[in-house]
RNA sequence: GGCGACGUAGCCAAGUGGUUAAGGCGGGGGUCUGCAAAACCCCUAUUCGGCGGUUCGAAUCCGCCCGUCGCCUCCA
């Protein structure tokens, strides 16, 4: 998650921590008749809330005439749900007023979030397929157990991610973790994957996809590489208009598409600004902060990554000896002594090479210089000519 | 069977009553370049799953149908 930049939780409570604070709540919807015992196990009474469904725009009714597995007939309603559950044996239990037990599923979110975040949430997070029951019943029990509504202000579900045509789930097996996606593909791309659709819509993971994105990414990457100074006062690229565009999507129930739709625009015109001679300065300073809003770090995926010097160092000896028999001796020479240095770093290599590439193509030897573009290219190495001179970068 | 969500170009995906249906990827053409790469410019949906309806006007509202996914039981 650190390498998605996804930040970290403040608190990361356990139920096991927590169950004093679980036995309190369950105890507290007993007393006040929202709940029942029967036989160790604690039920809440659905019949008891009024505005059960509220979320899921269920009605018990609807919900009856759905049942379709046999009813636990010590239930005094069907839709009746645990609090707190008997223990069953080699079960881990925890002893309370109604013998030994553990909390029902949705009992600890409640009493967690109730300790930790108070009576009423202003964001409350998670899947599609939470929505009922397990949301539907945390709603039911905290409201009913402080009297305090709404406990949530505003709910965020996310569209699932789907893997071919089933949900992505942990109990189907389907899975791909995101270490593995890492492997793949650069934290930005997959965030950019993520933030494509809208967060409600569901999401197919597909290496296409995927992939496309990864292009995206590093179109934003390149806009905000070597920012242009103004160079004689005129034209400064102003980003104000995109701003406003991004900040208008995201404020609407986080359009992130058209959030990112907002950022593409800029860094065309960053790039038409440099074409121009205009400058980028802050329009490069704003693509950044906007893309930070995001999560996105726009950095080389692959900078952090070792370069393969003895690779390099082969590439470097492989084509002093091409020079060689071209009867270039100088500048074979020149590479010579550079990779005799041992401890020239990958980078010295590197910069030797391009520094030979340009002499070959002021001599107009192309394919020897192109033999370096390919070399390099081979290793995941990109050369990009410019007016300034050849620039490198992982590719 | 009940409830809900979704179906927009080759692919991904915004737009939810009215000027030319965002943006990205891919593809085609051009500029730059020794050639590339990167970048820029132009083109790539007369049409929004299908059929009806409402309206002066619908991708957008209503109805039906088709397709996909989720929930409706345990577990988290």
């Amino acid at each position: 998650m650190d390498a998605l930049n996804v930040l970290r939780a403040h608190r990361y409570p356990r139920v096991t921590e927590e169950i004093p604070e679980i036995i309190e709540m369950v105890k507290g919807l007993v007393d006040k008749g929202y709940a029942y015992s029967v036989d160790g196990d604690v039920y809440y009474r659905v019949n008891s809330y009024a505005d059960y469904g509220k979320l899921s725009h269920r009605t018990l009714e609807g919900m009856m005439a759905g049942i379709r597995v046999e009813v636990d007939q010590r239930k005094e309603h069907p839709m009746d749900f645990a609090l707190w559950k008997s223990a069953k044996p080699e079960e881990p239990s925890w002893e309370s007023p109604w013998g030994p037990g553990r909390p029902g599923w949705h009992m600890e979110c409640s009493a967690m979030s109730l300790k930790y975040l108070g009576e009423t949430l202003d964001i409350h997070g998670g899947g599609f397929d939470l929505v009922f029951p397990h949301h539907e019943n945390e709603i039911a029990q905290t409201e009913a157990y402080t009297g305090v509504t709404p406990s949530v202000r505003y709910w965020i579900h996310n569209g699932l991610l789907q893997l071919g045509d089933e949900k992505m789930s942990k109990s189907l097996g389907n899975l791909v973790t995101v270490k593995e996606a890492l492997a793949s593909y650069s934290p930005d791309a997959l965030r950019l994957f993520f933030l494509s659709s809208h967060y409600r819509s569901p999401l197919t993971y597909s290496d296409e996809a995927i992939q496309s994105m990864e292009r995206g990414a590093a179109r934003l990457r390149n806009a905000v590489e070597s920012p242009s100074q103004s160079g004689d006062s005129s034209a400064e690229v102003s980003p104000d208009v995109r701003r406003k565009q991004f900040i208008e999507a995201m404020e609407d129930d986080f359009n992130t598409p058209q959030a990112i739709a907002a950022l593409h625009d800029l860094a065309r015109e960053i790039n038409r600004g440099k074409h121009n001679g205009a400058g980028t300065l802050s329009a490069v300073e704003t693509l950044k902060e906007l893309a930070g809003v995001l999560g996105l770090t726009l950095k080389e995926p692959l900078a952090e990554a070792p370069l393969d010097s003895s690779a390099l160092r082969e590439l470097v000896q492989s084509i002093a000896r091409d020079l060689q028999s071209s009867g270039l001796d100088a500048l074979a020479e020149s590479l010579g002594g550079i990779h005799v240095a041992d401890e020239a770093g990958p980078d010295a290599y590197i910069e030797a090479l391009i520094s030979v590439r340009g002499e070959l193509r002021k001599a107009r030897e192309w394919g020897l210089a192109d033999n370096i573009r390919g070399g390099l290219a081979e290793l995941e190495i990109a050369l990009e000519d410019t007016p300034q001179g050849s620039l490198w970068k992982r590719s």
